[in-house]
DNA sequence: TCTTTTTTGATAGTATTACTATTATATTTG
DNA sequence: CAAATATAATAGTAATACTATCAAAAAAGA
């Protein structure tokens, strides 16, 4: 039933790395020894010194991939956006009925993120915990304006897009389906951040994932009036 | 109607500064003064030698009053959410009605922030643009566990809890009150952010506040079934 | 296989940041 | 007016976020 494919690749807009980390055994090392150091360390206290120790390289070397600690969270996030809209396209191709579709999309944007065979150079339950607590600031920064014109953000707008497509085919009439899908998302990543960290900020739920049940739940009410 | 009471202060959890910054001069210059530069050139450039030369004041002098330029923003997250919490319960007493309660309440925390001549050296405005980009970073990284434990977060939790209740007043079923709650306003933070600078993100309508009308829907439909 | 190109490692250096420490000078308060 | 307190001035440190240079190793091309 399930079927698998190690012959695909995420295409990463080329403007956030100097060098293809996916071209080298070095690039791939930045890239799966970054998601690991950074999930363990945070991404303040990431440096490129402290990933070229983790990984056995130099400083010098690094920087020749990416230009800098905040373009190498780009590039993660880039991955990992071209990964969620990779995994909309397989929950949703050959549904007929568009709720169904909907429902299947939310499942994907919401749910605890589950280890892919299909990239094995990338941890993407680490990569999750990462996207939940560090890429939002990716954009909450004074580069915001330019990086948007750089197209770093163009991934997430795709997905964002992708999703309220499906809702207006639900419901035709809905005046917000893009304030509904970004709700929902960065929602579900503050929910399982909280969850973690904040229990007070949320509503834990045991033998139920609280965070998708909620979330379809509010989409079906506030779309179909 | 409106009544001004220029004798009112805010209580901020002191554990957050090493000196009041209520209490003198320089300490309300740092705080002005602070806001103003955050604002102008983001927390990431912000530092505390910037800070002095704009106020005309040492870095050595500020250090006095903030451990860190962590602690400032800390300091201010408090005051705003203080301010919110006080605002909430402006609009909220003496309204019978717990529907009506809920919808000034929502009105609160989604509108965008006007002036208030209630706290003269802090500038609601550029406070408020500040905790849409800067905010979050407070609680998205590793010290959150021991700022948690510190009560850096109390006073936004009593927000979610206030407004939480009301919702449990007018549907004492509903399973998700906190959940609500932190969509919302996390939410709104993050449509007026988009509204500035990724646009594609959400939804803009001309001659209507979008961002209060959705949430006020979106809470109306979820929670009255 | 030999040569050329590319990739990586080793080392060094710089401006800035995020602080701490010390001492002198104002300013406030009792 | 003295004593206490607040602020300014200056100096110093370890770490960060890079850039530059050059040599060694590996890969690719002929």
């Amino acid at each position: 039933m399930k079927q698998s494919n190690s012959n695909i690749r995420l295409t990463i807009n080329p403007e956030s790395f100097l060098k293809d980390p996916e071209s080298s055994v070095l690039g791939n090392k930045i890239i799966q020894g970054g998601i690991e150091l950074i999930d363990e360390i945070g991404f303040e206290a990431f440096t490129f010194k402290k990933l070229a120790k983790h990984i056995e390289s130099t400083e010098a070397s690094i920087y020749r991939y990416f230009e800098s600690k905040h373009k190498l969270l780009i590039y993660l996030t880039l991955w990992y956006w071209a990964w969620v809209d990779y995994r909309l396209v397989l929950a949703t191709t050959n549904i007929e009925c568009p709720k169904d579709r909907l429902m299947r999309a939310i499942q994907v944007v919401t749910e605890a993120v589950q280890q892919d065979s299909n990239f094995l150079q990338v941890d993407e339950v680490k990569l999750h915990r990462i996207i939940l607590s560090e890429s939002s600031k990716i954009y909450l920064n004074k580069k915001v304006d330019s990086d948007n014109s750089s197209g770093f953000f163009t991934q997430y707008k795709d997905v964002v897009e992708r999703l309220s497509s499906i809702i207006l085919e639900v419901n035709p009439t809905f005046k917000y389906p893009h304030m509904l899908v970004t709700t929902i998302i960065e929602g579900a990543h503050h929910q399982r951040y909280f969850a973690e960290h904040l229990p007070r900020l949320t509503d834990i739920i045991k033998n139920e994932d609280a965070v998708t049940t909620f979330y379809k739940d509010l989409v079906i009410k506030s779309i179909c009036d």
